[in-house]
DNA sequence: TGAACATATAAATATTCGATTATATGTCAA
DNA sequence: TTGACATATAATCGAATATTTATATGTTCA
């Protein structure tokens, strides 16, 4: 039985760092927006109902972060799922409220 | 291919939630010390080192969301972890740090 | 009962961070 | 170039929340 070594606070803080961007609602509602195929912004201020100074924002910090990629298309930028990992990490927390 | 229909606004909070709770260095730490087996809040204070007061509150916040299980035995509380969820989810995140 | 110990809670403070408003940058088309 | 469109950034405000300090509750033991 291995005992993996402890984290130290940098990669502590690193992993709280990412499950805080999972942590609203509203960056959840756009990893939803974009599971499925990249998307432009302005289709996913359409789709989650948010200003566009705010999706975009958020868009920002998640690409900054390795959660989504990022592509411009002449005056378009599309942004998508960087991997399924994200997703695998969302569909694990159902399992949470079963009580 | 199955296409999952979307969160509600509830279920999206819901999950925030949970994330939100993951998102915290000090909680981070916390769910370290006591992945092995169950401790009391004394040995947990001693082992993240942050005073009795912040780590009584983010056990309680812990077991509230069903994360930790909390047993009493004469003077002492003891916490653990309620399943192994979530050491599964933070086992993961290291891939998102390959960059 | 009273003292020491373990944990919880309350109030106050400080910090973080999401949302808004306004503006800037960049691209295409006429 | 000028104007319309798409996206990004900056400044500000306000709400949520982590931390501290102090105190309360509850338990064991002499």
């Amino acid at each position: 039985m291995k005992r993996k070594r402890s984290l130290t606070d940098d990669e502590l803080e690193q992993i709280a760092a990412h499950f805080r961007l999972l942590g609203e609602p509203m960056r959840l509602k756009i990893l939803q927006a974009v599971c499925q195929e990249p998307r432009p912004v302005n289709d996913i201020v359409a789709a989650v109902g948010a200003t566009q100074a705010n999706v975009s924002k958020h868009l920002s910090l998640l690409a900054t972060a390795g959660i989504l990629t990022r592509k411009k298309d002449g005056q378009c930028v599309y942004y998508g799922l960087k991997d399924a990992l994200t997703l695998k990490l969302c569909a694990l927390v159902p399992e949470w409220m079963a009580d």
